[in-house]
DNA sequence: CATGAATGAGAATTCATTCAT
DNA sequence: GATGAATGAATTCTCATTCAT
C-alpha cells in the first residue's frame, strides 16, 4: 500500500488581523470554540459573544439566529473537506488506498481542528443528520464518495463484490465515526510524540483500514 | 459458526392495565416516545404528561427533574440489555459466533423497541458520554464486554492478535452503530417480509460481521 | 321623542372574590386598566401581571401572548356591546329615537366602563381597524347596525332619502367617535352632579343627535 | 353657495434632484411612505433609510430620533395646512360656505398626499394627543379654527346658537375624520373617473357639510 | 456628509419546577 | 396520589442610538 501524502486540511491558524468581514469568521470561530465547550443547546449567544470579544447584540448583525451560526460553521467548512474527499475518490491509486487516505483525513482532521470537528461530531452529526434536505446531504456526500470508492473497488476486482455496498459504507464510516468520537471525547490517549501525534492518528487510520480489508479473523480459519 | 438463539429483548408489548405504580413505567414509555419524536432538548415535560395522559405535575412524584427521566430511560432497560450481553459474551461459542450474535441482537433491538433505541442513539449516546462518570460507564460497559469477547477470541488463536483490540472495538460496535442509526433514521429500507423484518435484520447483522471478520477485500490481493 | 331607558351596559363591578379561573377575568382587567393607562405598546407585560398582582408568567398560562391580550379585551365585551346596539337597532320606535339611543349607549359605556372604552377607542380603533378579516369587522358591525336604522327610517320616510346613507353613518358614528374621544382624552369636562354624571352624558348625545338630524344651519336659511 | 378654489395643498411632486439638505426632505418623505404602510411602532429606521436609499446612520445627522421624525412629519406640513385652514376662516363667505370649504380641503388632501394624511389620522391623531401639551395643540388648532367659524356663523345668525359650539365642532371633524379614515382604510371606493378622483371628494364633502347644516331628518318632522 | 459596524438596554416568551388544594 | 395553577429565572432576539472611519 503506497502510502502518500494524506491530509489535505490546511494546517494555517489564519492569524492576521481581522480585516473587514472577518467579523464574521471571529463570531464562527468562537461559536466554534464555544459549542464545542457546552454543546449547542447548553450555549447562550452572550457566551459566544464574551469569546469573540464583542457585544451580542453584533452576533445579530451577521447570523439571523443561534441555529444559523450552527450551520454557518458547518457549510463553511464542510465544502473543502468534502472537496478533499472527492479528490481522493476520483485518484488513480487501488481502492484499498483511498480507503486509507479518506481514514487518515478524517482522523488527521480532528488534529488539525479539534474544536471544528468536536462540533461537527456531537452536534452536527445530530442535527444535521436530522434537518432539512439540504443539511442531511451532508452525511449523505460523505456516504455517496465513500461508495463510489468501494463500488470502484469491487468493479475492478480489488473489493468482494458478493457483500453490499451500502453495508460495507456503513461499516466503513461508522467505525471512522466512532474513532474519530472516542479521539474527540478523550476516551483514547493520543501519543504525540514528536510530531503532534500525527504519527498515531495515522496507526490508528491504518488498523482500522486493515481491519475493514482483510478482517479480524485470523486468515485461514473457518467462516 | 452456530447460529443459535440470538434475540434476547422481551417483545412483548406490556399490555396490563397500569396497576399500582406502573405509572412510573407509563410516564417513561411515553417519554421515550416524545424524546425519540423531538429529541431531549425539544420535548417539555407537558408533552410527555400529555402523551401520558396525565397532569405534568405527576411527573414530579415519580421523578425528580427530566434528566433523571432520561438517566431512567436509559437505567431501565440497559441493565438487562446489558446482561443478554454478558450472557451472549460468557458463551462458550467461537468469538465470532458471539460476535455475531451481539450483532443480532443491537439490530434486532430496534426492531422491537425502536424508539427505545433511538433515544438510546440519538439522546444517550451523547449526554450520557458528557455526564457524570456512571453514565459514561454505558458506552463503556458495552465496550468492556465486546472488548472481552475479541481479546477472549485473540487469546484463543481466533481473532488476530496483531490488532489493537481497542480499535477492533471501535470498529466493531461504530460499525454497528451507524448500521442502527441508518435504521433508525430510516436511510435503510427494511423487507420485513412475514417475519416482522428480522430476517433483514439478521442479514445485514451477518454483513457486518463479515466484514468486520473477514474484510472487504478480495483474499488473496497484497495487503 | 320617547325617551326611554336608554343604557344597557351592566353598571355592576364584580366585586365577587375571584373563583376559579376568574383569574383570567383579573389579566384581563389588569390590562385593560393598564393599556388605558400606557397604550398597548407602551405596557409591558409585567405592569400587566403587577397590576393584577400575579407572577407574569402565569399570564401565558391564560394567553398565547400580548396581542391576544389585546384581542381578548375586545372580544369579551364587543358581543355584549353589539347586542345591545341590536337591540336598539331592531326596537319599534323612530329611527330618530334609536339614534339617540345608540348615541347615549356609547357615550354612557365610558362613564360605566372609562378604561374599556379608552382601550377601545385608542387601541383597538387603530390596530382592529387594520388587523385580520375577523377583527375588522368590528367596527364593520357598528356601522352595519347603524347603518340598518338610517336606512330603515329612510325607507319609513322618517330620514331624508336623499343622501348616502353609507355617508350619513359616517357622520353620525364619526361624530359619536370624536366625542367620546374628547371625553376619553379628557378635553371635555363632565359635570358630574349628583348623577355621576349620567345626566350631562345624556346632553351631549342629545345635542349630537339633534345636530345630525336637524343640522346646525338655522331653519329656513338657503342651502 | 359660492364654491370657490377649495383646495390649497400644492399637488406638485417636488421631483427636482436633492440638493443639498433636500436629503432631509428626503428622509421625511420616506418615514411618511414607510409609517403609512406599518405604522410608526412598526417601523425601524432602517426601513426607512431604505426607503430613502440611503445609510441609516445618516438619519440621525438630520433627526434627533425616531420620535422626532414623527413631529417632524407634523410640523412640517401642519402649517400650511392649518394657514390654509386659517385663510378659509377668515374670508368673507356664510359659515356655511366656510365649512364645505374646509370639509373639502380635508379630504382633497388625502387625494393629493394620502400617506401624510394616512400618517396624520393614524397616528399622530393618537401620539400627538398624548404627548405634550405643544403636539396637543394640532388637534386643538383645528378645533380652534372650526370653531371660529361656527361661533362666527351663530354671532350673524347663520347657524343655530342654540347648540354647544364645542359639540357642533366636535360632530363637524368627527365627522370629516371618520369619512377621511375610511377613504384611507380603503372601506370606501373612490370613483376616479377623469379628474383623478376630485369630483368625488367633492361630492362627499358636499354630503357632510348638507349632514351637518341641514340634518338627516324629513324636514318638517316632529323633534 | 456618509456609512454601517457596534452597542446594549429592553421586552417577549419559554418552561422546568414548586405548591396549594 | 393527582391536578394544574403559579412562579420566575433564563434566553433569545429586536432595534434605537452611538461612533469610528
Amino acid at each position: 500500500m503506497h502510502s502518500t501524502s494524506v491530509v489535505t486540511v490546511s494546517e494555517s491558524t489564519d492569524s492576521r488581523k481581522p480585516a473587514r468581514s472577518d467579523k464574521r469568521e471571529l463570531i464562527l470561530d468562537a461559536a466554534i470554540k464555544v459549542f464545542a465547550r457546552s454543546g449547542y443547546h447548553g450555549s447562550r449567544i452572550s457566551d459566544i459573544a464574551r469569546e469573540a470579544g464583542i457585544a451580542y447584540g453584533l452576533v445579530y448583525h451577521y447570523f439571523k439566529n443561534k441555529e444559523e451560526i450552527l450551520r454557518s460553521i458547518f457549510e463553511q467548512r464542510w465544502g473543502g473537506f468534502l472537496e478533499a474527499l472527492e479528490g481522493i475518490a476520483a485518484g488513480p491509486q487501488p481502492a484499498q488506498d483511498r480507503l486509507l487516505s479518506v481514514a487518515a483525513l478524517i482522523l488527521n482532521a480532528y488534529r488539525v481542528r479539534p474544536d471544528w470537528v468536536k462540533v461537527l461530531v456531537i452536534e452536527i452529526q445530530r442535527s444535521a443528520r436530522f434537518a432539512e434536505p439540504g443539511q442531511l446531504d451532508a452525511f449523505g456526500q460523505f456516504f455517496s464518495v465513500v461508495g463510489r470508492i468501494i463500488r470502484d473497488g469491487q468493479a475492478r476486482g480489488e473489493l468482494r463484490a458478493d457483500l453490499d455496498p451500502a453495508i460495507a459504507c456503513t461499516v466503513f464510516i461508522g467505525a471512522l465515526e466512532l474513532a474519530i468520537t472516542r479521539v474527540v471525547l478523550g476516551l483514547v490517549e493520543i501519543d504525540e510524540a514528536g510530531d503532534g501525534g500525527r504519527a498515531h492518528y495515522l496507526e490508528v487510520a491504518r488498523t482500522v483500514v486493515e481491519i475493514f480489508l482483510r478482517g479480524l479473523a485470523v486468515p485461514g480459519s473457518p467462516a
